[in-house]
Order: C-alpha cells, then sequence, then structure tokens
DNA sequence: AAGTTGACGACGA
DNA sequence: CTCGTCGCCAACT
C-alpha cells in the first residue's frame, strides 16, 4: 500500500471538493473541466475509490440525470439526501433539478 | 501484458 | 419511461 491515489483520481477529488455549498455537478462537468469530457467513467471509478469520503462530497455529484449514488458511497443510508437539501437542493426521489442546482461556473 | 469491471452517457427500440 | 448496446477512460485482477 505505497501507491497512493493515481494523479487523475487527484483531479477528481479537488473538483469534487471544488463544488460549492448548495450546488450540484455532474460527473461529466468534472471529466470536462479535467479536459476528457469522455473520462466520465474513469471519473466515477476514481469517486469509488473515495479514500477521504469524509472530506469528499461525493452526495453532491451526481449524474447526468441528475440522480444521487447514495446507493453506493454511504453503506446504503439515504441520509445524504436529505444533507442536501439542507445545503438548499430540493432532491425527489434520490434525483435533484439539474436545471437549477447543476453548477456552470465549474465549466 | 491482457481481459474484465465500473459512482456513466448517448442512442435505438 | 425502461431495457439493451456501444463507446470511452482508468483501475483492478
Amino acid at each position: 500500500m505505497k501507491q497512493n491515489i493515481t494523479p487523475f483520481a487527484r483531479q477528481v477529488y479537488l473538483i469534487t471538493q471544488m463544488i460549492p455549498h448548495g450546488k450540484v455537478a455532474t460527473y461529466t462537468d468534472i471529466a470536462i473541466k479535467m479536459g476528457k469530457p469522455k473520462a466520465v467513467r474513469a471519473v466515477g471509478n476514481a469517486l469509488h475509490n473515495n479514500p477521504e469520503m469524509i472530506v469528499i462530497p461525493c452526495h453532491r455529484v451526481v449524474n447526468i440525470k441528475g440522480g444521487l449514488a447514495i446507493n453506493f458511497g454511504f453503506h446504503g443510508q439515504d441520509g445524504q439526501k436529505e444533507l442536501l437539501e439542507k445545503e438548499g437542493v430540493e432532491v425527489v426521489s434520490g434525483t435533484v433539478n439539474l436545471d437549477k442546482y447543476r453548477i456552470r461556473e465549474l465549466k
């Protein structure tokens, strides 16, 4: 366990922490920010690594549909949904309104 | 080194 | 809207 996270993943974590409070970003947005809009899957993989999931607001990262990944990153706890609502993001059935909460400054 | 997997996206039916 | 398939990238086995 010498080799920690790869540079690619590290970049993903930085961008994830970059997401402002009360907003959400899509995997694609992060990939675009890295300059690889098609590496969206690699981004998801990197987040799955999530070595600092306490620090990384992965609950603010959603897919293109606005669906949260609470099914994975939080041991099945849907408390993340409330956390997002607490930040001002309305979550319906684990889905957020991208038209209102999807960050654009990230691009 | 090669093949498989995966927190995805887009398109077709 | 749901299901299936292809594509694309990095990590894992």
